[in-house]
DNA sequence: TAGTCTATCGCAACTTGTTGCAATAAGAGG
DNA sequence: CCTCTTATTGCAACAAGTTGCGATAGACTA
């Protein structure tokens, strides 16, 4: 059984994303645009993580009009919407990621790279012990821990 | 009796910071500059925390011929032999501290600002929490929580 | 003190994002 | 289909860092 499963993840066809942000941006008086309708789809594309520089890349390889204002602007949009998510790697890079429909924080390790999400069930006793140990209330959003995952840990430290 | 005390701190002053310092790079081989000097002084004086554009400004008030490029390439050696730290803040802004000896973590209260400073002996549990949940070794240095803090917190939720 | 080696510095260009403003175009109404 | 309002876009300038490279200057040796 392994310690930080996968989580199963809501359904993320592009058309969703689409249509959620198209209802979204009409009962906001906002607009429909052939460049959200795109960018929401390089990010579906994208759909693990991506960093805000290569989402903008794939943007315009697609379409080169786009400008880099536009691409962030709408993530920040989709961001605002709560359709999207981001938050910065260990290189300060901005790093986004479909809205994944339920709250989820990260594991960063520092010896092979890899990122774990950690669901709201795995996370609980740890969200507990913060409350126990602090005080404080946190969002599993931003949890984000970064050390040694079970694999690369050496054996005999601690 | 506050749930996260502040820690006490050892020593900072300028002198030490600047010692260990020289020393450090004496035996690596590396050189002793006016402007490492000047630029760990800035650090110290900006004892709390600061952002990389902070340190650059208040090191330019002192010397305008400093560059921003040594600036950051000395706050990444100060990193990189231990004296110093840095993380991004909320905005991804890097923020930069001295190393105070103590290994701690940061909670960021999302409705007052709040930084509280949480060492080791208040994290253990929530350390320990997240090795038994995942099986990963967290760093306290890098442990950073955002969320809401025991006085904001609104009495009814959850 | 002078000479040598090379770490450090300043510069300039670049990367990743952000912001103000004028021009464009989405969408509602006639 | 045309017009009008104003949200969105592209542009250009800016902010925060990073990087390569030639010039400068620590620090060790003689």
């Amino acid at each position: 059984m392994p310690y930080a499963a996968p989580m199963a993840r809501p359904e993320r066809s592009s058309e969703h994303l689409a249509t959620r942000l198209r209802e979204a941006l009409r009962t906001r008086g906002q607009r429909w645009t052939e460049q959200r309708q795109l960018i929401a789809d390089v990010l579906v594309a994208a759909d693990g993580h991506a960093t805000g520089a290569e989402l903008v890349e794939r943007v315009r390889a697609h379409d080169p009009a786009a400008t880099p204002s536009t691409v962030y602007r709408t993530l920040d949009l989709l961001e605002e919407l709560g359709l999207a998510r981001h938050h910065h790697d260990v290189d300060g890079r901005e790093t986004y990621h479909l809205e994944p429909g339920v709250e989820h924080g990260h594991l960063h390790c520092r010896s092979c790279g890899a990122e774990i999400e950690l669901d709201a069930t795995v996370a609980a006793p740890i969200l507990a012990a913060v409350e126990r140990a602090t005080g404080f209330t946190a969002d599993l959003d931003h949890l984000s821990l970064q050390g040694s995952c079970r694999a690369c840990r050496p054996p005999m430290s601690r």
